[in-house]
DNA sequence: ATGACGATTTACT
DNA sequence: GTAAATCGTCATA
């Protein structure tokens, strides 16, 4: 079992984001179950100066904490009053900046999820690409909340990120505009969202931007 | 102490 | 497309 070093997550966020493209989330939930999913979605946060950021203006509180953390930590918030979503910390210590998981394509522990995701109002089990599709649902499927902020990914024995085979073609991965962000002044229009092309398992794609890539 | 809001999801019209 | 759900966090006082 081979996993992200130190060394690959201590770099800015946006080069972080797509590098993580591929690469495996690996979760071993309470019951001893491994749930794994391929990481088809992110977006990047870039620190202080980003609006959108939890750090914006280097907001450093008990929450954001793990932010300023070494690359590699994983920093999960709750949001909605019901929700919780997860980011991988990247660049230095003491250099807020992070990368949002925002989809996997679900590869292991696939009936776990199934039980871990809410059903359906008439009981059937959600589909496949209805499991991960979105930042909260992905944390939903892997049993991750806000109990697993501000651990080190390269050590931690329940969370870690092992490398993709291989690095997508630069044309299967399109950029686009991040989801949700829109009192961000001039970040709202930053190209910091990236996603495998044509997966089904994207939350949120973007049709213009897949004929661009 | 208080109020406004949120890096979302779901169900319903 | 629109709206409700639901509460921790953060800024202000």
């Amino acid at each position: 079992m081979t996993r992200l070093s130190r060394r690959s997550y201590s770099i800015d966020a946006p080069t972080l984001a797509q590098r993580l493209l591929g690469a495996t989330l690996v979760r071993v939930a309470d019951n001893g179950v491994r749930l794994a999913g391929r990481i088809v979605e992110t977006e990047a946060y870039c620190g202080p100066e980003d609006q959108a950021a939890h750090s914006y203006k280097a907001r450093r509180t008990e929450r954001t904490e793990p932010m300023f953390g070494v690359g590699g930590t994983s920093y999960v918030y709750f949001t909605y009053g019901m929700h919780h979503c997860m980011n991988i910390v990247a660049g230095r210590l003491d250099e807020p900046v992070a990368v949002l998981l925002r989809a996997l394509e679900p590869t292991e522990g696939l009936e776990e999820m199934r039980t871990n995701r809410r059903p359906r109002r008439d009981g059937q089990p959600k589909p496949d690409d209805d499991l991960c599709s979105g930042p909260a649902k992905l944390c939903q499927a892997m049993g991750i909340d806000r109990l697993m902020t501000g651990l080190d990914m390269t050590t931690h024995d329940r969370l870690w990120v092992e490398p993709r085979a291989r690095a997508p073609r630069p044309d299967q991965i399109v950029t686009t505009t991040r989801v949700g962000i829109d009192n961000a002044g001039d970040w709202v229009d930053a190209p910091l969202r990236w996603y495998l092309r044509g997966s089904p398992h994207v939350s949120v794609r973007d049709p213009e931007a897949e004929r661009r890539a």
